[in-house]
DNA sequence: AAATCTCAATGACGGTCGTCAAGCGAAACC
DNA sequence: GGTTTCGCTTGACGACCGTCATTGAGATTT
C-alpha cells in the first residue's frame, strides 16, 4: 500500500488533509530521514504501538514555550513552524521544521519545558511518542542517542551560522539568503538550477523575523530586488516567487562567504 | 594533594602559570562539571592514560576554523574564546569557554572539521583526549552520550535566546545583558548581590563582535551607562568593571523578560 | 453586494548605529 | 629612553533601517 501526504487548495482555503489511513512507523515517508532509523524493527514496533497521531492545519498550535514536554513529535508532512514571542506578543520564527524533523527532544532531554511554541504553516501531520517509550529507548539503544547527539550538532552549527550572518550581513544579503534556504527546501529533490517558481510557505511578517528586520523592510528590499530584476513577487498575497537566475540571487550574499 | 590552578599578573605581564603537576583526572578540579563524570572508574583511566595537557597563554591558539578534528580538548582552568572569521578577517566571538568545558564534541561526532577556532584568553590548561578513545567510550557507556546530548541541548537554548536577544533588544540592552553574564562567570561561587568589582577578560573590540556591534558603538554605550551611574570602568585598558548595584544593570535588560 | 478584516506596499520622518578620521595612553619593542 | 604599535575614546557625518500612518488588494462575513 502507497501512502502519500495530499493536501489541496481551492478557492484559497486549505481542506481538512486527506486522512492517512493505514500509515504507520513502517511505511511513513519520512522515517528514513527521522533519527529513528536506527532502530531494529522490534524497537520501531515499540514507537509504532505507543504513537498518537495528529493533523494540523495552517495556524493551529502543536505545543507552546512553557508548556511542560510529555513527549516528542515527529513530523510526517507538512510543515511547522518554531517560534518564540516578545513581550509585545510579537514573535520571531526560529525554524522551519520538515517532514522527519522530530520536535521537542530538547525538552525532554534536560527535563524542561518547551523554549519555543510549535504552530503549523501548512496542513501537516506529526506523531506523538510519549517520554517514557522514548526514555527506554534511549536506554536501550546508544545508538539513538548518538544521532540525536548529531543532530542537535548540526542545529548548533546552523544556529551559528545564524548568529555570524545577522552580525555581518545586510538586510538584504539576509533576505537573499532566507530566499535561497526558502528555493532550496521546496525544490530538494528537484534538479533544474536555472531559474525557480515556488510558493511561499510563509508571510512577509515571519521572514522578517527569521532575519531580525521588520515587514516593511522586507517589502522595501523585495522591491529593490524586483527592480533589479533578481525576483519576482506574484500571485495571491504575493506569495509566489519566482527568481530567474539563483546564481545571481546567490551573488546577494555569497561573495562574502567564498574568499 | 591538593592541586589548583594559580596564575599571576605582575607587572601588568602574563607569567607561565604554576604548571600543575600531579594533575590527572581523578584530581581534577574541573571534573564534577565535565560530562565525563559519569564514567566509571576505569573508564575515567582510559581518558587518563590517553590524555595529552597543553599549557596557553593569552592569545595561543588551540585550534582553528578548518582544521580537522582529532580529538577532544577538556578545559582544566582558564578561559578560552571560540571565534568564527568573516571575509576581512575580522572575527567574532561566539561563546566563552570555561572549566570543565569540553571542546570539539561537535565535530567529533558529525564527523567534520572544526567551525570555528579556540584561542586562550587567560592563562589556560586543557587536556587533549584522542578520537578514538572518545568513541570508544562514547559506545561503552550510553550515560556518556546522553550527557553529551543534553551540553549540546543548552548550548542550542543559549544560541537560540542570543539569536532572540538580537533581534529584539538594544545594543544598549545586549551589552547591559553582557556585563551581566560577564559578572556572572566571574562571581560563581561568591555570594553577595548587591555590587561587584571585576575584571574583564575581553577587549572592547571582542565585547562588540559578541553583541554584534562596534567598538565605537561599546564606547558610547559604557560612557552614558557610566554617565547615570549604572557602571564604572578603570584600570588598565578600563578593564576593572565596578557595579554598584546590580539590580540597575538588570534593569536594562530585565523588563523585557519578565512581563 | 456591501462591509469588515487582514496583510502587503509605500511614503515620510527620525533615530540609532556604522563608518571614517583624529587624538590619546599604555604597553612593547628596539 | 625613544619610538612604534595597539587598543580605547571621541567627534562628525550619513546611511540604513525602524516607526508611524495611509492606501490598496484580496478574502471572509453578514
Amino acid at each position: 500500500m502507497r501512502v502519500q501526504a495530499v493536501h489541496v487548495e481551492s478557492n484559497g482555503e486549505w481542506e481538512r488533509t486527506v486522512p492517512a489511513i493505514g500509515t504507520n512507523c513502517f511505511t511513513c515517508q519520512a522515517r528514513h530521514r527521522t533519527e529513528w532509523c536506527v532502530l531494529s524493527d522490534d524497537e520501531l514496533r515499540l514507537i509504532d504501538d505507543n504513537r498518537v497521531g495528529r493533523e494540523l492545519l495552517p495556524g493551529e498550535v502543536l505545543f507552546n514555550e512553557g508548556d511542560d514536554c510529555r513527549g516528542v513529535y515527529c513530523v510526517e508532512y507538512g510543515l511547522l513552524g518554531i517560534r518564540k514571542y516578545d513581550a509585545d506578543g510579537n514573535s520571531i520564527l526560529l525554524h522551519l521544521s520538515m517532514p522527519g524533523e522530530t520536535l521537542g527532544y530538547r525538552a525532554l532531554l534536560t527535563d524542561t519545558d518547551f523554549k519555543a511554541s510549535a504552530e503549523a504553516l501548512e496542513p501537516s501531520r506529526v506523531c506523538f511518542i510519549g517520554k517514557r517509550t522514548v526514555r527506554n529507548l534511549l536506554e536501550q539503544n546508544p545508538a539513538l542517542g548518538l544521532r540525536f547527539l548529531k543532530r542537535a550538532s548540526n542545529e548548533l552549527e546552523e544556529a551559528e551560522e545564524k548568529i555570524f550572518h545577522n552580525v555581518t550581513l545586510s538586510v538584504r544579503a539576509r533576505f537573499a539568503h532566507l530566499l535561497a534556504v526558502l528555493i532550496d527546501r521546496a525544490l530538494s529533490g528537484t534538479d533544474g538550477n536555472a531559474g525557480a517558481e515556488i510558493r511561499l510557505p510563509i508571510s512577509r511578517t515571519d521572514m522578517a523575523s527569521m532575519i531580525g528586520t521588520t515587514p516593511e523592510s522586507v517589502s522595501r528590499t523585495i522591491r529593490k530586488l524586483e527592480d533589479e530584476g533578481i525576483v519576482q513577487f506574484s500571485g495571491a498575497g504575493g506569495r509566489t516567487l519566482t527568481v530567474p537566475d539563483l546564481e545571481t540571487l546567490a551573488n546577494e550574499f555569497g561573495p562574502q562567504e567564498y574568499f
